[in-house]
RNA sequence: GGGCGUAUAGCUCAGCGGGAGAGCACCUCGUUGACAUCGAGGGGGUCACAGGUUCAAUCCCUGUUACGCCCACCA
C-alpha cells in the first residue's frame, strides 16, 4: 500500500542515481532520431546554487525531458567556467585566512596556479552536485571545464587565428582599470553606480595675468550686454587629483565667452605648468562654466579629445590606484592613494585661493563588478578583439532568422548592444586563465602562435636565428573562452560526430542580464567560426526576486536558498512553481508559500494513485482507449487528450507557464474533482465489464498524467511509475525513457465532453442550491427535473448514481412541476427542483431567486443595448449577432423559471 | 538622453476586439475509506487615468501618471 505522501527526502537521491545509471540522460544513438541539444549555461567552479540557477536549469531540464519522450536524441552538455578574477579572489582569501605567510606574490605564478587546481578538485564545482538535486538531467558524462586540454586548444586556435586575420591586436589605449584586483576589465564588468560626490570649482590663472571680459548678463537675444574682467578660467570636476596630469582646458568653439583666449595659456595650478586653451566641440556650453579640464590619461572623453589635438598624456597612477612616482607629478603627492592625493589636492588649491566652491552632486560612479572599487580608466597595453567586425555576422544571423530570440522583444536589445559594440578587452592581468599565446623578443616584435614551438620558429624566421622569447603574462577574459563552449564542448576544431550531430545547438536558455557577456559572444565566435549561429533559437527567462519584487541579495540576507526550499518541500515543488511562474517578460517573486502549495500539487497526484492501488485500476498492455464504451471514460481520455497537446504546444512555444498550468488544472480540476468522484459508484457498483474498463481506463489516465506531468515533476513521477508496477504491470523501462502519449486526435470526443458538463453542472448547481438555501449538510433529500428534454430524462437516470452521490440526494427523477415547497435552478432547458418542505429556509431562497433574477436582467440588459444597437446589426459578423441574441433569449428563459419558482414560493 | 517592460480581486499573476479568470488569503459548511498537504459552497474587480479607432475596447492607437530594468552621459 502507497504511504499518505511522497516522501522526497528519502526518494530523490535514489531516484537520480537510478536515472544516472540506466544511461537515459545521454544523447541516445539511434540516428533516425532527430536532434536536440543545449548547452547548460557553465556555473562559476566557485558558484553554489541560487534560485536564478535553479530557474535556468529547470526550464531546460524541463525541454530536455520532453525532447527525450518525444524521440530526439538530447543531449544536454554540463560544464563548469574557471572564472578567472571570481576563483583567483576565492584562493587568495583562502590563503590569506588561514594565517600563512603565503600568498599569490610570495608563490608565484606556478605554485600559486597548483594551488587554485588543487582547490578546484577539492571544492569546486559543488553547484554541479545542487543541480543533480534538482533533477538536472545532463549528460554528466561529458562534463567539460573551461580549462580542460580540449577546450583550451580552441582558446589557442581561436586567439591565433583571430589575430592572423587581424581580428585581434594589441593596442595602447583607455581601459577600465581594477586597482584592487590589477587588472584591465571590460565595460560590461563595470557596473554604473550612482553615489553623493562633490563637484569641486577651481580657478586657473591666465599666464602672465592677462585679462578678459567675461560676460556675466544678456539680453533676450543671448547677446551680452554685462562683463566682468577675469584673470582665470574656472573649471569644474569630481575628480580634482586628476588636475595634475591635465593637457590643456577646452572649451566650445562658438562659445563667445572664451572667443577671445583661446589658443592662450593658463597656469596649471600645482604642477606648474602652463597648459592650452584649446577650442573643442566636445564641452557642453551649457554646462558648469563651459570649460572643461583635459586629463588624457584617466577619462575616456577626455582623451579623444587629447588624441585630436596631440595633448600630451600624464600617466597619474600605477596598478593599485596610488600616484606615480614620476617627476611631472609634484614630490608631495608621489605615492599617496588616489583617495588621499585627491584631499590633499583640494586643500592646497584652496590654500591657494584658487578653490572656487564646492557643490554637492549626485553623480555615477563606475565600480568594478566584482571588486566593488571605484574602476580608475587607465592608459595600458591590451588585446582587443574588434568586436565591430565580428558583430557582422552574429547581427545577420539574428537579422535573417536563423537565431530567434524568445520572446521576441529581447532581439532590439540585441541589435542595439551589438550595433554600437566597442572594441572588447580581452587581455586580464590575472593569472588564473588561459595565458595568451603571444611571445615577445628583446626588441618588442610580437609572436603568436598556437604553442611555444611555433613562436619560435617564427621569430627565427624572422631575425634568421634563434632568439629568446618571453611569453605575454596575462590571461584572456573568462567570457573568451565561453563564448566558444557550444562548440568547443562537442571536440571543436576536429570535426567530431558530436559536432555534426549537435551544433548548431537547438536553443540556449539564459537570462537577460548575459546576452551581452556571453550570447553575443557566443554568436560572434560561433559565426565566424563554423559559419553557423550555434543556437537556433535563445529563450530569455525573467529574473527570480523575493516576495516584496526586490532583488535578492546574499549580503543583505534576502536570498532564498533553492537547496532549502528543496529540503522542506522537494525538488518537484521548487521546480513547478518555477516552472509555472515563468511567463515571458516579468519577474518571478518568490515565496515559501508558493513552493508550499505545489508540494500540495504533488501530494494530491500521489493520493489519486492510492486511490488507483485501493480499487485495483491496473493497466494492462491490451488496453485501447479508442474501444472504450462508457461516456465518463470516454470523458476523461479526450481531456487527457486535449490537455496532452496543450502541454506539447505550450512547451514548442516555451510558455512553461502554461503548460505547467495545464497540467495542474488538469490533474487536480479534472481528474481529481471529477473524474475520481464520477467513478466510484462505477468502481463500486455490480456491472463488471464497467467496472473492468473504469480500471483500466483509470490507469492509462494516470499513466498519461505522469507521462505529461514528468518533464516537471520528475520525482514524484518516476517514483509513481514504478509504484503502481507494483499492483499492475511491470515497466519496461524509467519514466524519464518514456515516450510523450501519442496525440491521437480521433480520442477527443466533444458528446462526451458535453454530456459530462452537463452532468457536473447539475451536481454543482444542486451543491450550490443546497448550500445557499442552508440546508444540512447531512440532509438527504429528493430531486428533480422538471421540463426535461428526451436527452437530459435520459442523461439523469444515467447519471442518477453519480449526481445522487456527488450532490447527496436520495434519488433524482424527471416530473412535470415543481413540488410545493421546493427550490430550485435553471439548467438549459430544464429546471432542478429539489423538495425541501421543513428544511429549507424559505426567506434565503427568496433572496437567492431575487438575485438570480436580477443576475438575468442585467445580462439581458447588456445584450440587448448591443442588439438595439443598428451599426452592431449591420456590421458585426452574422456569428457574432446569433451568438448574442441566443445569450439574450437563454437569459430571458433563465429569467423566467427564476421567476417561476419565487411565485411558487408565493 | 536612448531602449525595454509593467499597471486586472486583499496578495501573486494569467488572459483577451464581442460573456472578467486562477492560486493564495478571507467567510460558511464538512472527518461519506484517495487526499485536512483535503472537500463543498461563497464574498470580492469602473481591468491605472484621459483621449482616439471601431458596430463593439480590459484588450488596438496616442498621451498622462506611477513603478521597474537595461544602455549611454553628466567634464
Amino acid at each position: 500500500m502507497l504511504a499518505s505522501h511522497f516522501a522526497a527526502k528519502e526518494a530523490e537521491a535514489r531516484i537520480y542515481a537510478a536515472w544516472e545509471a540506466s544511461g537515459a540522460f545521454k544523447p541516445k544513438d539511434d540516428p533516425s532520431a532527430a536532434a536536440f541539444s543545449i548547452v547548460l549555461p557553465p556555473p562559476n567552479v566557485t558558484g553554489t546554487l541560487h534560485i536564478g540557477h535553479a530557474l535556468n536549469c529547470t526550464l531546460q531540464d524541463i525541454l530536455c525531458r520532453f525532447e527525450r519522450a518525444r524521440g530526439k536524441s538530447v543531449l544536454w552538455q554540463p560544464g563548469l567556467d574557471h572564472a578567472g578574477i571570481a576563483t583567483q579572489m576565492v584562493v587568495e582569501r583562502q590563503m590569506a585566512a588561514s594565517g600563512s605567510n603565503e600568498s599569490r606574490a610570495t608563490l608565484g605564478r606556478e605554485k600559486f596556479l597548483e594551488r587554485v587546481w588543487s582547490w578546484k578538485h577539492e571544492s569546486g564545482g559543488q553547484i554541479n552536485e545542487q543541480l543533480k538535486r534538482l533533477g538536472a538531467s545532463c549528460d554528466w558524462s561529458r562534463e567539460r571545464f573551461t580549462m580542460d586540454a580540449g577546450v583550451s586548444q580552441a582558446v589557442i586556435k581561436v586567439f591565433v587565428q583571430l589575430h592572423k586575420e587581424g581580428l585581434i591586436y594589441r593596442d595602447k589605449r583607455l581601459v577600465n582599470w581594477d586597482p584592487m584586483f590589477e587588472t584591465a576589465v571590460s565595460d560590461l564588468e563595470v557596473l554604473n553606480e550612482e553615489r553623493q560626490g562633490h563637484f569641486w570649482h577651481f580657478k586657473y590663472p591666465l599666464e602672465n595675468g592677462q585679462t578678459y571680459q567675461f560676460p556675466i548678463a544678456f539680453d533676450d537675444d543671448g547677446a551680452p550686454t554685462e562683463f566682468e574682467t577675469r584673470d582665470y578660467i574656472s573649471i569644474a570636476t569630481t575628480r580634482p587629483e586628476t588636475m595634475l596630469g591635465d593637457g590643456a582646458v577646452a572649451v566650445h568653439p562658438d562659445d563667445v565667452r572664451y572667443a577671445g583666449i583661446v589658443g592662450k595659456r593658463v597656469l596649471l595650478p600645482l604642477a606648474d605648468r602652463y597648459i592650452p586653451i584649446i577650442a573643442d566641440d566636445y564641452p557642453d556650453p551649457e554646462l558648469g562654466s563651459g570649460a572643461v579640464k583635459i586629463t588624457g590619461a584617466h577619462d575616456f572623453n577626455d582623451y579623444k579629445v587629447a588624441k585630436r589635438h596631440g595633448l600630451p598624456l600624464y600617466i597619474l597612477m600605477d596598478s593599485k590606484g596610488a600616484m606615480v612616482l614620476d617627476d611631472y607629478i609634484p614630490a608631495k603627492y608621489r605615492g599617496l592613494d588616489r583617495f588621499e592625493a585627491r584631499r590633499q589636492v583640494i586643500a592646497d588649491i584652496d590654500a591657494l585661493g584658487l578653490l572656487e566652491k564646492v557643490e554637492d552632486k549626485v553623480m555615477m560612479q563606475p565600480i568594478g563588478e566584482r571588486s566593488g572599487v571605484v574602476i580608475e580608466p587607465m592608459l595600458t597595453d591590451q588585446w582587443y578583439v574588434d568586436a565591430k567586425k565580428l558583430a557582422v555576422g552574429a547581427l545577420a544571423a539574428v537579422e535573417s532568422g536563423e537565431t530567434k530570440f524568445i520572446p521576441e522583444n529581447w532581439t532590439a536589445t540585441y541589435y542595439q548592444w551589438m550595433r554600437n559594440i566597442e572594441p572588447w578587452c580581452v587581455s586580464r592581468q590575472i593569472w588564473w586563465g588561459h595565458r595568451i599565446p603571444a611571445w615577445y623578443d628583446e626588441a618588442g616584435n610580437i609572436f603568436v602562435e598556437a604553442t611555444q614551438d611555433d613562436a619560435k620558429a617564427a621569430a627565427k624566421a624572422h631575425h634568421g636565428k634563434d632568439v629568446a622569447l618571453r611569453q605575454d603574462e596575462d590571461v584572456l577574459d573568462t567570457w573568451f573562452s565561453s563564448g566558444l563552449w557550444p562548440f568547443s564542448t562537442l571536440g571543436w576544431p576536429n570535426q567530431t560526430p558530436e559536432m555534426a550531430r549537435f551544433y548548431p545547438t537547438s536553443t540556449v536558455v539564459t537570462m537577460f542580464d548575459i546576452i551581452f557577456f556571453w550570447v553575443a559572444r557566443m554568436m560572434m565566435f560561433g559565426v565566424h567560426f563554423t559559419g553557423q549561429a550555434p543556437f537556433k533559437s535563445v529563450v530569455i527567462h525573467s529574473r527570480v526576486v523575493d516576495e516584496h519584487g526586490k532583488k535578492m541579495s546574499k549580503s543583505k540576507g534576502t536570498s532564498i536558498d533553492p537547496t532549502a526550499l528543496i529540503d522542506t518541500y522537494g525538488a518537484d515543488a521548487l521546480r513547478f512553481t518555477l516552472a509555472i511562474a515563468a511567463g515571458p517578460g516579468r519577474d518571478i517573486r518568490m515565496s515559501d508559500k508558493r513552493v508550499e502549495g505545489y508540494r500540495n500539487f504533488g501530494t494530491k497526484l500521489w493520493n489519486a494513485a492510492r486511490f488507483a492501488q485501493m480499487n485495483e485500476c491496473t493497466l494492462w498492455e491490451a488496453f485501447d482507449p479508442a474501444l472504450v464504451k462508457h461516456t465518463i471514460n470516454k470523458w476523461i481520455i479526450s481531456e487527457l487528450t486535449k490537455t496532452a497537446y496543450g502541454v506539447a504546444t505550450a512547451l514548442g512555444l516555451h510558455r512553461f507557464d502554461e503548460a505547467a498550468q495545464a497540467n495542474y488544472s488538469f490533474v487536480w480540476n479534472v481528474f481529481c474533482d471529477l473524474y475520481v468522484e464520477l467513478v466510484k459508484p462505477l468502481l463500486s457498483g455490480d456491472d463488471e465489464d464497467a467496472k473492468n474498463e473504469t480500471r483500466q481506463t483509470f490507469a492509462w489516465a494516470l499513466d498519461q498524467i505522469l507521462k505529461i506531468l514528468h518533464p516537471f515533476m520528475p520525482f514524484v513521477t518516476e517514483e509513481l511509475w514504478d509504484k503502481t508496477a507494483e499492483f499492475g504491470p511491470k515497466r519496461a523501462t524509467l519514466l524519464c525513457a518514456a515516450s510523450w502519449p501519442s496525440l491521437d486526435a480521433s480520442l477527443i470526443d466533444e458528446a462526451a465532453t458535453a454530456e459530462v458538463g452537463w452532468v457536473v453542472e447539475l451536481i454543482t448547481g444542486l451543491r450550490s442550491l443546497r448550500a445557499e438555501t442552508n440546508v444540512p449538510a447531512s440532509a438527504k433529500v429528493p430531486a428533480l427535473l422538471i421540463g426535461a428534454t428526451k436527452e437530459s430524462a435520459i442523461r439523469l437516470e444515467r447519471y442518477q448514481a453519480e449526481i445522487d452521490r456527488l450532490a447527496r440526494l436520495d434519488y433524482s427523477m424527471v416530473a412535470n412541476e415543481a413540488p410545493a415547497g421546493s427550490v430550485s435552478f435553471v439548467l438549459g432547458e430544464a429546471t432542478i427542483a429539489i423538495a425541501l418542505e421543513g428544511v429549507m429556509d424559505i426567506g434565503a431562497e427568496k433572496t437567492r431567486l431575487a438575485k438570480e433574477i436580477a443576475r438575468c436582467t442585467k445580462e439581458i440588459d447588456t445584450v440587448n443595448r448591443k442588439l438595439d444597437n443598428p451599426g452592431f446589426v449591420a456590421k458585426a459578423p452574422p456569428e457574432v449577432i446569433e451568438e448574442q441574441r441566443e445569450r439574450a433569449a437563454g437569459y430571458e428563459a433563465e429569467r423566467g423559471k427564476y421567476e417561476a419558482a419565487l411565485a411558487r414560493l408565493g
